[in-house]
DNA sequence: CGACACATGTAACACGTTACATGATTTG
DNA sequence: CAAATCATGTAACGTGTTACATGTGTCG
């Protein structure tokens, strides 16, 4: 959905047209998401179709223009101030892999750490260098960056906190023990399980 | 991808079916990230239609049972020691939430990062909550915790970090100067821009 | 003219979610 | 028997990606 609603934020300020708007979500997010054409357009059209935007029919193989609606800009004042997802946590690729490494035969789960470990190092310092020559002024790209380097430190501290776990808990691949715990409080909040 | 190689790590340890590996999945991500069952079906499908998987046609309404080739174990194992696009950060909303909002008029930057600072804080409560009574032997369990609660602390920092900036850079929407920077070496590897 | 950038699209596909449909088995 | 649970699927939709098609205007 952020795609959706960053359009919406770009409309909000000007009427603008689909490469425009390409440009400038890529220039705002310091040219480090790009965004595939494409999708603007498709998105556009969705946008449209759920009168969030209107276009300014301009036919002819020239730009058309799209403006943004009282409804689009209504939803668009929501979504800024609305939490993304307060159910589960977003799944996380990294966190899947080492778990279920847990239980693949063969697979030593401390090495599969240690692999990922070095490479965010890697590209922590690649990113550190990115801020570092990084034009001062530009605000955008320090947000972006400033974020991805958190992000990638978080992941440090939990492959750290994970290999230590593991230390703890036995150095083998350790067959849970199948035990019927109950179910943890919060997750199963009507995802799923509807009484049909 | 994280289902399709999770579900092919499952199957590494031993032939399974279709609703046993929703469960499994569930279990061994400490019930915190519900699974679609659907999901399940159609993406075995995909992994068969592959070559990672092969199904006993079971075909009497039954249960079919999937195993795992040797194709999918050399995917599964290239899998775990890959870590995860190299390329650009994933998109967060968060971030775009914020820099987005900086050009929306009418719009206060700084009440939209408070508003979801208070949210963050709340959910790291939570699950600190759930991890206080977690049962203590789980370690799924412990390690999505973990996961989650690093994330969102580097959440509400780089929260932090971005009103700093913003304190400094000048308390109202100050308009992008719109420079013509040099872009960001990195980014746009490949994608797009292709010479057409 | 030919090449290139600008601008708008469409098609095909992967993945994910929600909802619905359909049988088989278990159990009150 | 009836209801619930187990088990397998399908349909529709949203979002995202890649690739292709088409037209226009500019410039060497």
């Amino acid at each position: 959905m952020s795609v959706r609603h960053a359009l919406l934020a770009l409309l909000s300020e000007a009427p603008k047209y689909g490469l425009q708007m390409r440009d400038e979500f890529e220039r705002r997010t310091g040219e480090v998401w790009p965004l595939n054409v494409g999708q603007v357009y498709t998105t556009l059209q969705r946008l449209e179709r759920d009168g969030l935007v209107a276009s300014d029919g301009e036919g002819e193989g020239a730009q058309k223009s799209y403006r943004i609606t009282p409804e689009g800009a209504a939803e668009l004042a929501t979504w800024l101030r609305t939490p993304p997802d307060l159910s589960s946590p977003p799944r996380d690729e990294l966190v899947i892999k080492v778990l279920v490494a847990m239980g693949v035969p063969g697979v030593d789960v401390r090495e599969v750490i240690q692999v990922h470990r070095r490479h965010v190092v890697e590209l922590m310092q690649e990113w550190t260098r990115i801020k570092r020559d990084a034009v001062p002024g530009d605000l955008s790209l320090a947000l972006v960056l400033d974020a991805e380097l958190f992000r990638l430190d978080s992941v440090i501290r939990w492959l750290d906190a994970a290999e230590g776990r593991l230390r703890r808990a036995g150095a083998t691949n350790a067959p849970r023990p199948a035990t019927s715990k109950p179910p943890v409080e919060r997750a199963r909040r009507g995802r799923e399980r509807v009484t049909r």
